[in-house]
DNA sequence: CCAATATGTCACCATCTTGTTACCCATGAG
DNA sequence: CTCATGGGTAACAAGATGGTGACATATTGG
């Protein structure tokens, strides 16, 4: 999996209310069950089970099989991707040409300063 | 909007390495239009517009037209709301509970640490 | 005015996503 | 064994998404 599908995987995977609040669960009760989650939500345990395989394929979730019962790990190591790469990036970004960005916006309205 | 159709507008957008891209570009090349941006797609010019539509709905492009041309402009600020909100909350967590989950992970194997 | 340019809108289509119900498999308690 | 429990799979329906071409609008240049 290249770079820019594991990106998309993990934005597409944070970009649903439901599957940030598994998130949140799992995060505040480690170990959980799928079970456990489901009684969370009104929706049916085949959805619940589905947005958190969306989840393990986006690496947010760990789980491990014991007997029947599956437990649940949340695991931030991808959203920290997000953090070193995006935030660095684009955050350095901000503190300097924001601004600017929005200077250069007012700029374009007045003809003697046009870029 | 709440604050969860934004985050889920927000995530979308960035689950979109096209979108993705556009940011890339609008933000190396400030005050560029819509022309421009698609002259580096070869998907159809209707197609960018709609993708920049996106992104514009999720706070990431802000644009101003001027006679024919929409300029347009990156904006970080809701991606620092990740920033401030996502990896807040969580790289707290992961500095703490990563290591404690994988201890908790490994003792569900041993009864006699069971939690 | 006339034509080229830059963008916006419309209707349509293929595919993906998200949920559902029904059914199957494995495990643990009795 | 018997059976409830926890989990997994399959097939399907509704809606969202992402793309398209055709057409409309508005501005600029000559």
């Amino acid at each position: 999996m290249s770079e820019e599908d594991r990106t998309d995987a993990l934005f597409h995977a944070l970009a649903h209310s439901g599957r940030r609040r598994i998130l949140d669960l799992v995060k505040a009760m480690p170990g959980c069950s799928v079970g456990d989650v489901c009684k969370y939500f009104d929706t049916s345990r085949i959805a619940v089970m589905k947005n958190i395989g969306v989840l393990e394929a986006a690496g947010l979730l760990i789980s491990e099989k014991t007997g029947r019962v599956r437990s649940l790990h949340f695991n931030g190591a991808p959203i920290q991707l997000i953090y070193d790469r995006w935030t660095t990036e684009y955050s350095s970004y901000w503190g300097t040409q924001v601004t600017d960005l929005k200077f250069k916006a007012e700029a374009k309205k007045r003809p003697e300063t046009d870029a």
